[in-house]
DNA sequence: GGATGTGAACATTTTCACAGCT
DNA sequence: AGCTGTGAAAATGTTCACATCC
């Protein structure tokens, strides 16, 4: 998902695959879940059902990480949290800075699962001289003017964008000037970044369309006609002669209807 | 990605691929601002630009919905930003419920992204009886014991869980019983759910852990020796003896050390 | 000339199934 | 007997490169 650049393509060093990357900290969660009820040991179908991932899936996983396992028993849970936290890079303190507190700045700075598990909240910024000064999150807002000498004070590597959207590039150009190399964008809008620099996003309206698209499927393949109403089919067709697809299969369930849809 | 199942496994149904309708929205999202600048074609260059993919891709994925561009010149703006938003379901609108109206869900009841898109905000749900009447975002609060007859009077089929991690499984239970076939979850949990559900989750914590990683990658590899304080080395080895992997690769950083972390 | 659409090569990810260790 | 660790197969996703059409 980041944009930057496909992590380094080239550095083979002893390469995690990403996809397995991304189900660590759910592996963790599990883990850490699991330690606190005492558990000393799980097998990978347990481990896998509490995380949601299949058990084959989760040994490999782990065997990128090593051996880990004790065949015939399972892993043990402690041990486990520590090599996973430790590759995740959590056994050292990543300060962060949320940059734009509106009502999205404000709950992520008040999302408990931020301060533990090795991020700490290192200051948050907003572009509203209002908002200067006033504590969120017992943390005081300070303004984007001096946003360059936090980054460099607080020696802070991750940025939060929870800016509007029309923000959201030029802050994150200015956290990235000033020593940023990690990205998590919560605006809707694809930034662009040197290389090295990663960035994630997170974005509410690509989730639900997703959700829309399965959900529609879901209405016009099974018996149950569950359909809301549709809005009033358009006219004009694209700028040539519309063209067929060239095997015989059909684009949706309403066919190839020329369309201008309201912006 | 979705939790309950890999969407309808068989589902044979001219499958766009996964990947493809995740990227659907990111191309719609260009092209709608296009169509605002009043652009009337694009090649898959600028919009692949525009979207942060290469156009191999974006030609590929479109390959998928059918042929709607013109060789030599381009795609019709308006033209496409019909069919994708036919394809993803968006030329309906969906009802959505939002249960869990803390921080987080104020803010998504806010967030305009919403409302826009072929989405609406049909109710605000809450456990908690003080925020009843309340209106957030315009929307008055309604309580949860209503959550049932919300969904079926409104026939919401997506609904959205911004409660703290505990509530999260028996809010999802409760929706799904009334009705809800799609669940967008921002709860840090593993949401178990029947077979013809789907779950798309949104982790904070997780993009975090997952920036970390590449981020301790960066320190460790790059000249640029910028490394936070470690937290101190654990001790304790595994229930058995410690395994060495079978080829000659080091696991991490700082070697295979045995170890109990604080949870 | 210029840009799409797409087979084919390549890469990554998932799943299978079982050998190997406890 | 039980469960991990992993090669090999299958599935999915990405990139290349070029024939095809405007």
């Amino acid at each position: 998902m980041a944009t930057g650049r496909t992590h380094r393509p080239a550095t083979r060093s002893r390469g995690i695959p990403e996809a397995t990357v991304a189900r660590l900290p759910l592996y963790l969660r599990a883990l850490t879940a699991l330690s606190e009820r005492s558990v000393p040991t799980v097998s990978s179908e347990e481990l896998a059902a509490a995380a949601g991932v299949n058990s084959a899936k989760l040994r490999k996983d782990f065997s990128y990480l090593g051996s880990y396992g004790t065949r015939g028993v399972g892993y043990d849970v402690e041990y486990l949290v520590y090599q996973i936290s430790r590759e995740l890079g959590l056994t050292q303190d990543w300060p962060v800075v949320i940059v734009g507190i509106g009502n999205l700045g404000a709950a992520l700075a008040n999302y408990g699962g931020f301060a533990s598990r090795g991020f700490r909240v290192a200051a948050l910024i907003d572009a509203d001289p209002s908002m200067t000064g006033r504590p969120v999150a017992g943390i005081p807002v300070q303004h984007t003017d001096d946003l360059e000498s936090i980054i460099e004070e607080n020696g802070v590597s991750i940025g939060v964008i929870a800016t509007p959207a029309g923000a959201a590039q030029q802050v994150c150009d200015r956290l990235v000037a000033a020593g940023v190399t990690s990205i998590l964008n919560f605006a809707p809008t694809v930034l662009s970044v040197p290389d090295g620099v990663d960035v994630r996003k997170v974005d509410l309206s690509i989730e639900l369309q997703i959700l829309a698209f399965h959900e529609q499927r879901k209405a016009g393949e099974e018996p149950t006609g569950e359909s809301a109403a549709d809005t009033a089919p358009p006219a004009a067709p694209p700028a040539a002669t519309v063209r067929r697809r060239t095997d015989g299969t059909e684009p949706g369930p309403d066919g190839d209807v020329p369309a201008v849809m309201p912006a």
